[in-house]
DNA sequence: TATTGTTATACTCTATAACTATA
DNA sequence: TATAGTTATAGAGTATAACAATA
């Protein structure tokens, strides 16, 4: 038992950053960046404050990331109505496009790579990633819990 | 179908980076120095070029991070018999026993995992997890290829 | 001339602490 | 007094380019 199961899970992990790190080298696009968008993306407009707990990153982070990412046009700031603390982050309209076919393109890539297991295997594949993923959130907040 | 096989991937590996990150949290050990170290347990003692095509990262890169490493003690540069320019990279002996540890945990890990999953379905799991990482590899180097 | 590693410089991500403007 | 965001400062990871010593 050399490669055990935990290192192919990681390795696709790796794989997958390095290609997007790749695919979007000098786009000005990074990690972190993407990850903000994703963010809004799925959550709709929202604070900074906001952001930051959905990232698990501290709002100075946010600002930092907001800040690029408007400079480049893919995010706006408008003013919090009823709050004049805070700031509303929304993607622009050419950003959330964007963003759109990236999560098509995400869907077929998934797809893709369960059309290379064996038909036979594919449920059991769904149901054990799944088992495998909530095991290890389990785990990990167990460990997270129990300094 | 909204959360796919792929996400399903990804969320692992975000998990286990995390707890990672929070296991070696205020002791000096980063992912990236963790890397270097495991790569030497793996490896045996190598010089820095070697690291770094390992790493995938600059010569610059590495020597940064051989630097960090020699001062908390875990590798030692030794002069290269035969080619004076070099050095070799080599784990300290309390570092190599850490390492030795960590892989012993990471295995015990993967068997918790794989636990997870209906005894019935073990096999297609690992078939499947095997096959993903392959098709994954491939069309990785495919877009790496074809710019 | 080519290779190994380092110095110099710069950018990104990240964090903590102190501060401003509003609640 | 508490919250939202920013300025200030710092450390880690990463990269490119220029340079020294050695092959």
């Amino acid at each position: 038992m050399d490669v055990t199961i935990l290192d192919r899970l990681l390795y696709i992990g790796e794989l997958f950053q390095r290609d997007m790190a790749r695919a979007f080298a000098g786009t000005g696009f990074t990690t972190a960046r993407l990850r903000v968008l994703w963010t809004l993306q799925h959550g709709g407009p929202m604070t900074q404050q906001a952001l930051a707990g959905q990232l698990e990153v501290t709002p100075r982070n946010v600002s930092g990331l907001v800040d690029a990412l408007e400079a480049s046009g893919h995010v706006r700031r408008a003013p919090h109505p009823g709050d004049r603390r805070a700031v509303l982050v929304e993607l622009t309209p050419a950003a959330a496009k964007t963003m759109t076919r990236m999560q098509r393109e995400h869907a077929e890539l998934s797809a893709a790579l369960l059309d290379a297991v064996a038909p036979a295997d594919r449920a059991a594949v769904e149901r054990g990633v799944t088992a495998i993923g909530e095991r290890l959130a389990e785990l990990v907040s167990e460990a997270e819990a129990a300094p």
